[in-house]
DNA sequence: ATGGTAGTTTGACTA
């Protein structure tokens, strides 16, 4: 059997339920993991997504902030949902599919602006989520895994516009990229992404400050799709829709996708 | 070097 995986942080789920709906009508996903939902899970309408043959549905929602959810059309059970930090935020929850494989959809703390974790506690919280996330990649050893979401980190010179102006700022940072490539390392977690696109510049975010996001093309590749090296035969192709980007009133990231086949 | 926009929520935070 074949399924598709995609990840999209939707800066609110409310706001966006049309274009969340768009997205499925059009790229029909299997499954499609949500970050910045923004919404307590009780508000959240799950109507249009069943009617759309989402009918497994998973919301780790909070007031204002945060918030993940997994919308299924394969028949899923909730697994988790971690705290990475010592923080009661909503940046995770996990599932296990009928087919076998486990899904982790991750948000990772964006950092602030200071890339100094003495002098932020928001870049400490970022640190500290990662290496959770190693930890745990060490104590629980992924299996048929796949971890999916916004990782507010772009790891390779060629997942930002320029790797020199963006050496101190937060997501592309020696540390952040350190404690990302060191997760990976101990998770043996293979970037389905960069598998089948090795070469070129790659971006799933674009600032909504920039005047032209299209023409000035600053981005980033925040939003990533990993598999556990059990997978590594089981990855097909990749894409990120950045006409998505484009769409109206659209979110800052666009939708990152991996097909799997089993 | 700075400030630019957006969402949740009504004053201020987070990204």
């Amino acid at each position: 059997m074949q399924f598709t995986v995609a990840t999209w942080n939707i800066n609110s789920i409310r706001l966006r339920e049309n274009l969340v709906c768009k997205f499925l009508d059009q790229y029909k996903p299997e499954i499609l993991c949500l970050q910045e939902i923004k919404s307590p899970t009780e508000l959240v309408d799950t109507k249009a997504y069943r009617s759309l043959g989402y009918n497994y549905i998973l919301i780790h929602g909070q007031k204002a902030y945060n918030g993940v959810t997994i919308l299924s059309k394969i028949p899923m059970v909730e697994v988790a949902r971690r705290n990475f930090i010592n923080k009661e935020e909503a940046r995770h929850i996990s599932a296990r599919l009928e087919n076998g494989i486990t899904i982790e959809n991750c948000y990772v703390p964006a950092g602030g602006d200071i890339p100094d974790p003495e002098e932020n506690p928001k870049f400490k919280d970022k640190l500290d989520f990662i290496a959770g996330m190693k930890q745990w990649s060490i104590n629980h050893p992924p299996k048929k895994t796949i971890l999916v979401g916004d990782l507010n980190i772009a790891p390779l010179e060629n997942d930002v516009w320029s790797h020199k102006q963006l050496l101190k700022v937060v997501s592309h940072t020696p540390v952040e990229v350190e404690g990302m490539t060191s997760l990976m390392k101990a998770g043996r977690w293979i970037d389905t992404v960069r598998t089948n696109i090795p070469e070129g510049k790659l971006y799933s975010w674009w600032s909504y400050r920039a005047r032209n996001w299209d023409t000035s093309d600053r981005g980033r590749r925040l939003d990533h799709i990993w598999a556990s090296s059990d997978l590594v035969n089981n990855i097909g192709e990749s894409v990120i829709l950045r006409e998505i980007r484009g769409w109206e009133r659209p979110s800052d990231h666009v939708p990152v996708m991996t097909k799997f086949s089993l």
